[in-house]
DNA sequence: TGTCACATTGAAAACGGTTTCACAATAATG
DNA sequence: CATTATTGTGAAACCGTTTTCAATGTGACA
């Protein structure tokens, strides 16, 4: 059917192992035979087959990145950085989606488990910690974005506690002491560990905690007007608000902006993830922004490093956050 | 080093071949040998490698998405209907992005001529047209959302021209005649079509052809901004503007915000693609949708039937767009 | 009892490459 | 000139599956 190997070395009349080697540029292969291939190569249009090499070699050479969906924009730096860190070693990256399906998650996983790729990265798995411990065991599987707790293979991310608390710290400091947060009701770690940096941020400014200033929602932009039309009704609303996205902070200023507030300074907002469309909203919004270029570069190089190693590293890596400050919170 | 299936044969003490029939569930197979190998599998923890399957079988049942980046939301309902369809034939979907470097592109596209993947789905490729037609000779290639002129592989996309003159057209009926334009420099086949669109629609209301209207930016909000103000400081300005991306319509929209304009009314508005924050915007944007799901979910069952075909189909299906009337047209 | 159909099985070929190994021819060394 | 490296080469093994093919054992049937 398809033109192989076999068919290059009879048309260049050598043999496949000197076909194999002047493919693969090896030493030791006379001028001659190399101009025999080539042109038997091209005049054959030949492209050798990655079925029988991958096999041969044992490694495909591809890593697999696995996503909730592909509607989440910033994962797009992240994939960036991933894929100038693989390409560097002459690794490809694949991206698969799971839809939020822990099913679906593990049979994707199952392209590792069988070796059609070396290696994947899980950004934000449904899966639990158990379960990822116990593949992690025998295969080539890191975590970026998203930590888990008790979880013990390679992730790369940030600190959110950290990253909450500056940020709610920095509306402390604007002068602020009524702080909302619209968080969601399906817990990430990363949203979880975000309220835990609101709640220190409190407690490093001597602020109480006030259960009603904390709003449960969806990641959704209409979850963030909802939580913004409930923080507004209280007797007392706060004055500052900090949503664990910018979805939702986009939806709460929405909300905010139809009832005549002045954004920036009546009000004023924080969300988190700088994403694209952040400043593309009148009032423009400040927000956390977390190094997912850098992230996504280095836990590939990380997970290469462990795909050599024989005794794999298991570490945690925490990069820095940084807080981007423009109108809606007066800057 | 990992365990295969011989080990599997010996610890269950029957041949490979049993062990084979066993996992693939043919019949003609003992209880015995089942439950043999079964608890063998179990034991080993056996996972059957595709690397030896795919060579044997000539297949991988994965196919390939390329696309330009992970950060255009709308990507995500095509891969949704890509997948949708894919898994229901026994297919995985994989996704790689080019960021937008033709180079890359034919990289990826190695994948399939290396029999990597089975098939393979372009989604706004940069390569141009000839190519692309040479290596659908040989190989399982289709398009999706965007054509190419004189291109002569499975496309699925929408009426391009058709939408841009529906579009163009509503903003004639609702009376107005002064119709401006915001659309690219970087020139793919939609947003040519687009144009051609608004021209026809012109010309369907008798309404002469005004260089003036047209200006040509790039794919950013701040490009839309551009746009507008550009048309703002024109001596007679348009009083509907109609851009050739979502994106670019919220800049428009936003600079026409900031100078107080009254949308909707004074100046009204009209997007295109749908995407997602195109109503988390205040005023909610008018735009065109185009049937996302349903052209990703078509293409994978066209490229599909083509892989098993002798005769493969080259056409072009087109699928029906619509429009989405919301405040920015004062609806 | 002999023949036939059928279920079950394993040995071996096949898939398309890479790599090891042995060997010949040539070049370098004493 | 005899020995030793060095270079270039092809035959064959190998990677881990699936599938073909022939062989065995069993029960049914005449």
């Amino acid at each position: 059917m398809s033109v192989t190997i076999k068919d290059v070395a009879k048309a260049a009349n050598v043999s496949v192992a000197t076909v194999s080697r002047v493919l693969n540029k090896k030493s030791n292969v006379s001028e001659e035979a190399i101009q025999a291939v080539n042109s038997a190569v091209e005049t054959l249009g030949y492209s050798p087959s990655f079925l029988g090499r991958d096999l041969r070699k044992s490694e495909t050479r591809r890593i697999l990145a696995i996503i909730a969906s592909a509607d989440q924009s910033f994962y797009s730096d992240v994939i960036r950085g991933m894929e100038v860190a693989a390409f560097a070693q002459n690794y490809d990256v694949l991206i698969a989606t799971t839809h939020d399906d822990p099913a679906h998650e593990m049979h994707l996983l199952g392209m590792l488990f069988s070796r059609a790729v070396d290696g994947a990265v899980l950004l934000g798995p449904k899966l639990d910690a158990a379960t990822i411990n116990a593949l992690g065991e025998k295969h080539n599987i890191a975590m970026c974005l998203e930590r888990l707790d008790n979880c013990n293979v390679l992730t790369v991310t940030i600190d959110n506690v950290k990253a909450g608390r500056d940020a709610v710290n920095y509306l402390i400091r604007k002068g602020h002491k009524k702080i909302g947060l619209i968080t969601t009701l399906q817990r990430s770690q990363s949203s979880i560990d975000r309220e835990i940096g609101y709640k220190l941020a409190l407690k490093d400014n001597g602020i109480p905690y006030n259960e009603e200033y904390v709003y449960f929602g969806g990641y959704e932009t209409e979850q963030g007007m909802r939580g913004c039309e409930y923080f507004m009704h209280l007797p007392s609303p706060p004055t500052a608000i900090f949503s664990i996205s910018d979805i939702i902070a986009i939806g709460a200023m929405n909300y905010a902006l139809s009832k005549g507030y002045r954004i920036g300074k009546d009000l004023i907002f924080m969300g988190f993830d700088n994403i694209q469309y952040s400043h593309m909203f009148v009032p423009h919004l400040s927000t956390v922004e977390q190094p997912c270029y850098a992230q996504g570069k280095l836990v590939i190089e990380k997970l290469i490093e462990n795909m050599k190693a024989s005794n794999p590293d298991h570490s945690l890596y925490t990069l820095p956050h940084s807080l981007v400050l423009r109108e809606s919170t007066g800057d």
